[in-house]
DNA sequence: GGCGTTATGTTGACGGTGTCAAGATAACAA
DNA sequence: TTGTTATCTTGACACCGTCAACATAACGCC
């Protein structure tokens, strides 16, 4: 049987999430709507439902698909580094990631989920871990350069605040030059 | 005649204004809607849009008088601290004003606006020399603290990213902890 | 004062949204 | 084969922004 008349898609899960990205990167979150993509997918509007407990769980998924992603991004860019690890690779990387995603890096840490939103505990439990890896990494690579008196932790949100907050500039349309944004980081560093 | 059965309201323009900060800090930018805000008024649904030509517009004026009283505080804090400027206590203005107009700071800086929206040419005007304010202020701040060479439009640019991305955690409710961040900026500084 | 113009406010309608309820269909397990 | 369950459907509801058409009042000019 043609699987456009199939009455059960069989992979609607995973070609939701897929449809979803496809539609976030072409119209934002804003243009993110449960019809349109249960359109896209060729299935009636509450068929996601079936999958999805509402629109949150949804996003919520997919902001964690890509917190795996920046995850092993990073990991990978942590281990190529070997011997010489470089902080300004490392945030150039990080972002790299933000302004080539930067729909996905909205959900990640926008508040569409974080304050509009409730999110899922999967999402919490996969951010924090994030989040950690990311301060072990940047302690790993400041270490030593800085007084002993620091508090490594400290220096890891401050540091990634300030990557974090170039990041939403970009993103949200404030700064546009991507050239800018290059000299400013290094300014940061 | 009283004024809750006059045809004319005789100022909806300022009371919109008005109301629509209320609901802007009971319910967040997600939870004003032009209706909601129209009943508050006492007023018709679409009698909002012979005062502004959208919900766009609305939230523009509404970022603009924000960016006004931030502004007033700005060149207050300048003033008061006279020949005994110090950063510490300028980032802590800054955030304070973020931290307790956490959405009225989102639609300044948010992609409500900057992205999903269309800013005004008057919000972009006063955004624009907002920015230049906060430059130079701070160019003041660090004179003769950093190396000559250094750009200090790029140091505005990198420790504006700073205090932003706080804020913006903060706001988006990625991070609670108030105390937390006062002892990130101190390290940031 | 009378009167036309303009500003302001009203109801009705349209298409879009998220989501619930009830029923149809197919896969799967006993 | 027969129930059970997962999946998908249509119908409905309340909310949203906004347009069109019409009602009312204010304001300026003769």
């Amino acid at each position: 049987m043609p699987k456009a008349e199939r009455y059960h898609h069989g992979d609607l899960h995973d070609t939701l999430l897929q449809e979803a990205n496809a539609l976030l990167n072409e119209q934002g979150v804003e243009g993110l709507s449960l019809r349109k993509l249960a359109e896209r997918a060729g299935v009636s509007r509450t068929a996601p439902y079936h999958h999805f407990r509402d629109k949150n769980a949804l996003l919520c998924a997919l902001a964690t698909q890509a917190f795996a992603e920046l995850d092993s991004i990073i990991e990978r860019q942590l281990e190529s580094a070997g011997d010489h690890p470089d902080i300004q690779d490392f945030v150039i990387e990080y972002l790299e990631f933000a302004t080539e995603n930067p729909e996905q890096y909205e959900l990640m840490f926008g508040r569409t989920i974080w304050k509009s939103g409730t999110p899922t505990d999967e999402l919490k439990r996969v951010a924090y871990r994030s989040f950690r890896r990311y301060a072990e990494g940047l302690g790993a690579l400041v270490q030593g350069r800085l007084p002993a008196a620091t508090d490594p932790l400290r220096v890891a949100q401050a540091s990634w605040a300030t990557i974090h907050g170039l990041c939403r500039l970009v993103i949200d349309g404030v700064y546009v030059d991507r050239k800018d944004m290059q000299a400013v980081s290094q300014q940061a560093v």
